[in-house]
DNA sequence: ATATTGAATAATGAATTCATTTTGAAGTCA
DNA sequence: TGACTTCAAAATGAATTCATTATTCAATAT
């Protein structure tokens, strides 16, 4: 007989789980155009599994907001409107300053250094002007600091609200000017969060948070529409 | 071509949205023990639905958190540990001081009106003394509010994570001292949004679910356990 | 020429079927 | 007696099949 801990090291993983996980990192890297059906019969064949998985995981990413399912006539890859992005910023805002308040609560000298780790590098990027490279650390830093709250349904909720966003802001171009505000910005969120400030914290991602919301507004607004 | 909008709004709903409904109502209302295996066979000769769309719903549940899948082993109902309880009102209480913000900054005298006259309702409930009453109007004076902010995304976000607390509120047992301090709070929160104060509001419906959190956490505790 | 109807084709929704895994009980052996 | 094996029955995961609904495109009428 196996042991329980050999049982749970073999993660035996269903059919729709990884396929959810696939198709959200498809959805998420731009693999979809905003908008665009998704084909089914042929994700399947190209993913080598029946309908009924590929329908299930569909489902549950029609659950997360990823696609929007039409009755009869198939999935579709939901884009972001203005409207839609007017709504999620402040909810992500409140989201993001109350994991600042319980991360200074309890956040670890270890996580504070691997925090500014992630702040350098991520300065690095901006100086040398490689904007994906700054994308991905700034996403990095600002879920290192929500997990750092300890709080995982906190975690989850931002990873859900934050996921639409991210392939907005894959895309974004910031202004020069956007650019280097937000770097000051984040020089406070580590000065805030080094000194374990919960309250300075918890303000400053709300204003960092409203600097986001301009920039990805004004950067939907005149750039490529994303079909709703 | 026909719109988007024509089409939604003759909307025609699939089996397995109607299901999800339906087996959400159940497991909210208490139909289904927390921990107990969903009879995944027994629900679909009851409902008179195929597997298929019973296991979607129940994929879309587990999305919701409120059923678990155990691979090759089927769903439980979702129970809530006392630190579920602990993560979850922080993050609800963030939300509903947001909505609290908003709500002020744009409710209608009609909503404000609709509001009071639930507060008057959940008022004769306790009076009499009416637990069960009592606790649907309150609940639905946190929905009200929280609709009043007119952010589609918080008020979604909002209705699912309370959604487990449901369950676990609607067999608590209030004591006297708090279900008199629970209706003290609730004149306040009346009077900010009254006023339109926001600040105010958001301040109190903090303290408010404060109170709720320790009230719910003691009661799990103290009362039957409910399985994870 | 454009709009409309209708049939053929493709897609989607849901039931059924098949394969694998788990569960539970009977039987065996120490 | 009690623990372990073995096998049948039940449950679950996934593919397939069938029915219904949309889509396309040609034919017809205005």
């Amino acid at each position: 007989m196996k042991s329980i801990d050999q049982i749970q090291t073999i993660s035996r993983r269903t059919l729709h789980e990884e396929l959810v996980e696939r198709l959200r990192e498809i959805i998420l890297e731009g693999g979809l155009e905003a908008g665009a059906k998704v084909p089914e019969r042929e994700l399947c064949e190209r993913l080598g599994v029946s309908r009924t998985p590929m329908r299930e995981a569909l489902k549950v990413l029609a659950a997360d907001k990823l696609v929007t399912l039409i009755p009869n006539r198939g999935a579709v890859v939901r884009g972001l409107t203005p409207d839609d992005i007017d709504e999620l910023f402040p909810v992500i805002g409140a989201l993001e300053a109350l994991a600042g308040e319980l991360a200074c609560a309890h956040i670890t000298d270890e996580q504070i250094a691997a925090i500014t780790a992630l702040h350098e590098d991520m300065l690095a990027h901006y100086e040398t002007g490689h904007r994906a490279g700054y994308f991905r650390l700034n996403q990095q830093i600002h879920e290192a600091i929500v997990d750092a709250s300890g709080n995982s349904v906190l975690v989850e909720q931002y990873r859900a609200l934050s996921a639409p966003l991210r392939r907005a802001r894959y895309v974004a171009n910031l202004s020069g000017d956007r650019w280097a505000q937000a770097v000051a910005e984040h020089e406070s969120i580590l000065a805030a969060l080094s000194q374990r400030d919960g309250a300075a914290l918890s303000g400053i991602l709300r204003a960092h948070l409203k600097g986001k919301h301009d920039a990805v507004l004004r950067r939907i607004e005149t750039g490529a529409s994303m079909a709703s």
